[in-house]
DNA sequence: TAAAATGATAGTCAAACAAAGTCAAAAAGG
DNA sequence: CCTTTTTGACTTTGTTTGACTATCATTTTA
């Protein structure tokens, strides 16, 4: 298993433990998942993003910190911002990453999110020139959140 | 013996050994099955495609992987038929008649066949020129169908 | 006491590494 | 011939690492 993969799993297993808040220090959380530092800020920047409705507040210095907080909103109102956030293109990583996150939040049935994974997958989109897949994946999850959410 | 077919039956064992799901590293089977990297992926499009029951995922990078999953043993007839008969291109309007009509049949739950219109809808494939999005289709809805009846 | 030094943090970025994907040419079958 | 298989060079994607930078609190110094 990835690396990257304990780290989230980790943070998350913080976030359920602390309703929706984890506070760490960067390097001590390196130390115990065996990694180094900026590892940590890697899996941050990608996976608790924004976008994925994740708030991240941090501190340098003596007493510094890294806070991930889970923002509160309903499943609509998630969805809708997801959707405003996606735009024109969308990488196959990120799409992955928004989809496990939507199942984990349970915003998404598990089924839903593997259907629409395999929807966008480079599999499926293979009739595609590989330049225009992200433009085809943003395209097709954008609607199939909308079509998910007004089909509840 | 061709290599093909000893991968083929490599990865057919790897199947039944895990009841419907392998995963490998690329890499790593051709070294065992003494072949190069890109036969394992010349044998899985030639030879693992939602026609003969199967999806294939995979992941690029550090940690990468290809899984392959065979469609549930139960699947119906009628739905395998289905895939076989898409070919290469499928209009949006055979498209719809197919999903109603396996809604109708109680094949697919209406959600799902939702979702899938969704994903195969000109809405969805706006990105790409209109004369590549009958193939767009055809090679979504097939891998669609695949995951709607993958075994595990 | 204000400024400077110190040490403890986190942030950034690019390079190194670890895969899988693509493509076309050569070889082998039929 | 024509199709399928085999091969390998090259591309793309995703992760891991480490050197360097920025920031903040505390302690020392002028």
């Amino acid at each position: 298993m990835r690396m990257t993969d304990n780290v989230v799993q980790y943070i998350l297993s913080l976030l359920e433990a602390e309703h929706g808040s984890a506070e760490f220090r960067r390097n001590e959380l390196a130390e115990t998942m065996g990694c180094v530092p900026s590892q940590i800020s890697y899996v941050i920047s990608s996976r608790f993003t924004p976008e994925q409705g994740y708030l991240v507040e941090s501190r340098r210095g003596g007493g510094g910190y890294i806070r991930i907080t889970r923002v509160q909103r309903d499943a609509p109102t998630l969805l809708m911002h997801l959707v405003n956030s996606i735009g024109e293109s969308l990488d196959r990583t990120t799409a992955g990453v928004i989809l496990s996150n939507l199942a984990e939040r349970k915003i998404l049935s598990v089924r839903d999110a593997k259907l629409m994974a395999t929807a966008v997958s480079d599999q499926a989109l293979s009739a595609a020139a590989p330049d225009i897949r992200d433009n085809l994946r943003a395209g097709i999850l954008k609607n199939l959140l909308m079509a998910a959410y007004s089909a509840t």
